[in-house]
DNA sequence: GTCTATACTCGGATAGAC
DNA sequence: GTCTATCCGAGTATAGAC
């Protein structure tokens, strides 16, 4: 039997490794030999190395972008779904390393046509669903603007923590995910609409 | 005349490369190309690619990191101060693409001795100062920890902002680094401690 | 589908002349 | 200090056998 799913594979490894070293340095022969096959049988299974990248950032962002939705799935009340949100984006990017750094590299390559197309394929509806939880449950003008600013925190938390575990004073639960989602869901909770406040609030 | 300041020149054009396409993806001979020479003339200043990179990462992070302090240097209010921190840091990041896409590669690279490196010889003045700030204006019980918190912030929207700008319902005015700096100013402003809330809050 | 063999290009690095 | 010439390894890609 000739491997029943072994372009699956290749794209498994390939993410693997260019979500840690990126394109340029990931040379299709380590690809095959992480699969464990020649490097000219590569060009079976792709066109060329383009196609390859262009494939295995396409399975990535696929398979974990429809989880929010199912992260979601029972319905609670807004400020729940709320705190489910944070805490889906926040693990996602804190323990899937592979889709955190490939989706690292987009936003520093910068390539617009990729971009835009993550963008209004995949992340979009994500960000909809977002909009629609802030727009109930905080009071803002712009529920837009606040979902970006939620989302950069959440980015730039992620980005930044591999650079601030070595601040002075930094202390290693500022790191942990679950944590980070508590602390961010705290802070929300002083913007909340005055019904939703359910807690008392405590940074 | 042996052009008297050579070794600087090849650094700016190598950081411009290394920044915009990574160090992988450029090679010596298109630094070379870039600053009229010929490849092996390279040798001559560095030893390898290795101490190149390096030098010009070192060139690039300590030229900039002096600024927050110039930026400080006359003496005002917490208030202003932290304003005056937050729009030097969006500002950097925003309007220098070299900064921060180095910047955002060595997160992404996650090399350890270097990151350490940057994090105790470079960034931990500024951070510090930060810190300083935040406790002076601020009402939190971890100064530490809300600096991590408006840094990642910033980090996160400058990021994120490459590919936020394709979401729908965004709004170019978003990304306008004066607009950005003024809307987390008027946020923190809401976690001011009693006396330092010196104007109307709008989100 | 997978292999071997091979073509070709490009990148890093050194030697030695000027 | 800068060049030319050159080496070598590694990278992408193709042809054709099994």
């Amino acid at each position: 039997m000739p491997a029943p799913n072994m372009r699956e594979k290749i794209l498994e490894a390939a993410s693997r490794l260019f979500a840690f070293e990126g394109y340029s340095a990931v040379s299709m022969r380590r690809i095959a030999t992480a699969v464990g096959m020649t490097q000219a049988n590569l060009y079976y299974y792709f066109k060329d190395k383009e196609e390859l990248i262009r494939s295995a950032l396409a399975a990535v962002f696929n398979g974990r972008s429809h989880s929010l939705a199912a992260a979601l799935a029972s319905g609670e009340s807004p400020e729940e779904r709320l705190e489910r949100a944070i805490s889906w984006f926040v693990t996602l990017l804190f323990d899937d390393e592979v889709v955190s750094k490939l989706f690292f590299r987009e936003l520093l390559t910068g390539d617009k046509d990729r971009l835009k197309f993550l963008t209004q394929n995949i992340f979009q509806e994500s960000f909809n669903t977002i909009i629609e939880i802030i727009d109930a449950c905080i009071d803002t003008p712009d529920p837009t603007l606040a979902a970006i600013y939620l989302a950069s925190t959440i980015i730039g938390y992620c980005q930044y923590s591999t650079v601030a575990v070595y601040l002075q004073g930094a202390k290693p639960e500022y790191f942990e995910p679950v944590a980070v989602a508590r602390h961010l869901m705290d802070q929300v909770r002083r913007f909340a609409k005055a019904p939703c406040l359910a807690k008392e609030v405590l940074a």
